[in-house]
RNA sequence: GGCCCGUUCGUCUAGGGGUUAGGACGUUAGAUUUUCAUUCUAGAAACAGGGGUUCGAUUCCCCUACGGGCUACCA
């Protein structure tokens, strides 16, 4: 066992990061943290991924956004770095020819042409330990040959070189014991022809070299675990192996598979934390900022994917899941998505946080509507009248921006099938008894409609929509007399008077 | 096909040999709010099936079914 726990995450750049991916790390960082360990970010840029442009700035502003530090200093400044695949190339190669040189893995001069024409011919094909007797690889073709073909710089790669009917056995912190026959599993590449290593090498070896002490990942990885087992037994690091843990997967709400990165726009609901312009694609899909959700909101739902601490509790801030997370207490089965849910988190979360703590996520959104919101307190004010009506945060287009702009439409349908003379009669009456009044407060303002109401016999339910309507435009919004003493009394005539216009 | 993992309301889940199987989302009905939302109250809604073990199984074991994952010079 390390001394202290150490965690690490590698997102590869190119596909940007999904809800999976943020879980995925998200848990890793709840376990680091619960245990006061670090937690480290390796970024995965293989040659094909590496040059697109602005993927790691995303990784990191999606992690920023969701509280978790992540930064160039991250990757550049770790006492274990470098922590760019790229970098380490060289690193990878030494190990992959000492597992050669130790019998446990070898050259493989197959194109990967040859053996995709095989997959066509054979069913099921495999690179394993029976069919590499009939292939070109230092194992079967003469030694010296072999050692000329790398001289020559023959294209090559490295494959581990399973064992013939090993049980390899092993604990998920999760699952509990698991066991593969290593007949089974085929010899993975290790060293890819171009240099690089494949994830199965890159994780034993930056594992064993970053001494991490805990290995979380999706449950897609458990049926490549025994080569990453077998990897840390020949490279002769067993003893300092880490635990491992493979945790639920995200599946579609439908039912029908893993939730994938293409899946947002299918059920219409973002899978990443910011929208993403995909590299190959150009397609741009939509992220949960852009959807209105709260950092807090996004998270807590993240983590109640999969985990929960044994009580009733729903809401937790990633304070509290710090100090709660435990690994006993997350499920084995995966789990779908559900938007509806992450969507009451979230208005859990914004009715729970200060008009000081939104306004921040509020203002850009109304500013961006073209909403002028020069006046903080104003908006402070409004952003605590109508949050509790809000469930994402642009609802708040939707529910505030009428205490700072007109209506220039109003569901008249609501109100023309009972508009009459005496009621119009009624309106310009009201806007001249409050003439001038800035000072009245909404009880006031209350008391003189409902007086004017009795005075005139016409009942105040039927004035009160009307009323409303030329405020707001619709049948929404906070109490009318709060509005009416938020946007002040000429502002109040006036838009009475522009709506008194519509209406006939 | 092979291997591995899994299975409690529609969904996320609690529970775990004896419970009226609990909560949340959603949904339905009602109350409050002279709008909408909030809030509150109530309701419908689940242990995949079959065998064991046991006085007793939703809980433990086995089988089946179903779901998922993997089976690339992707991660």
């Amino acid at each position: 066992m390390k001394d202290k726990v150490r965690v690490r995450f590698a997102p590869s750049p190119t596909g940007g990061l999904h809800i999976g991916g943020v879980r995925t790390i998200l848990f890793n960082y709840l376990f680091a943290k619960h245990h006061n360990g670090e937690f480290i970010l390796r970024i995965e840029d293989t040659d094909q991924t590496r040059f697109v442009e602005g993927a790691e700035e995303y990784i990191y502003n999606c992690l920023n956004w969701c509280g978790i530090t992540a930064d160039e200093s991250t990757i550049n400044g770790g006492e274990y770095g470098p922590y760019r695949q790229s970098e380490r190339k060289s690193i990878y190669r030494k190990y992959a020819e000492q597992l050669v040189k130790d019998g446990h893995a070898y050259y493989a001069f197959d194109t990967a042409e040859e053996l995709e024409s095989k997959r066509q011919v054979i069913e099921n094909f495999r690179y394993d330990h029976t069919s590499r007797k009939h292939l070109r690889n230092s194992l079967t073709i003469p030694h010296e040959a072999a050692e000329n073909l790398i001289k020559e710089g023959a294209p090559h790669v490295i494959r581990i070189k399973m064992p013939d009917d090993e049980q390899v056995a092993f604990t998920d912190l999760i699952r509990g014991d698991i066991a593969f026959n290593s007949s089974e599993v085929d010899d993975k590449v290790l060293l890819k022809a171009d240099g690089m290593p494949t994830y199965h090498l890159a994780v034993v070896v930056d594992d064993y070299l970053m001494k991490i002490s805990h290995v979380f990942r999706g449950e897609e990885w458990l049926p490549s675990a025994p080569v990453h087992i077998l990897l840390w037994k020949y490279l002769g690091w067993a003893n300092e192996m880490p635990k491992w843990a493979h945790l639920p997967l995200i599946l579609k709400p439908d039912g029908n598979g893993k939730l994938s990165k293409r899946d947002g726009e299918r059920f219409g609901f973002p899978v990443y934390p910011i929208n993403w312009i995909d590299n190959a694609s150009g397609k741009k899909s939509d992220g949960f900022i852009e959807a209105g959700f709260l950092p807090e909101g996004f998270i807590n739902m993240l983590a109640m994917l999969g985990w929960n601490d044994g009580t009733d509790q729903e809401i937790f801030g990633m304070e509290e899941l710090i100090a709660k997370f435990s690994l006993d207490r997350i499920h084995k089965a995966g789990a779908k998505f559900d938007y509806e849910k992450a969507k009451w988190y979230n208005g859990e979360w914004i009715k729970a946080s200060s008009a000081k703590h939104l306004l921040n996520h509020v203002k850009p959104i109304l500013n961006q509507k073209g909403v002028n919101t020069s006046d903080d307190d104003y908006l402070l004010k409004i952003i605590d009248m109508v949050k509790e009506r809000c469930v994402l945060l642009t609802d708040f287009y939707e529910q505030a921006s009428f205490f700072f702009v007109a209506p220039d439409k109003w569901d008249t349908n609501s109100v023309k099938p009972k508009w009459n003379a005496d009621k119009e009669a009624f309106f310009v009456t009201f806007t001249e008894q409050i003439k001038g009044k800035e000072d009245l407060s909404s009880t006031e303002l209350e008391k003189v409609f409902k007086d004017l109401a009795a005075e005139k016999k016409i009942k105040v339910g039927e004035l009160m929509l009307p009323l409303r309507i030329m405020l707001v435009g619709g049948k929404f919004g906070p109490g009318v007399f709060d509005i009416v003493y938020q946007i002040g009394v000429e502002e109040t005539t006036n838009r009475i008077n522009n709506a008194l216009n519509a209406f006939k």
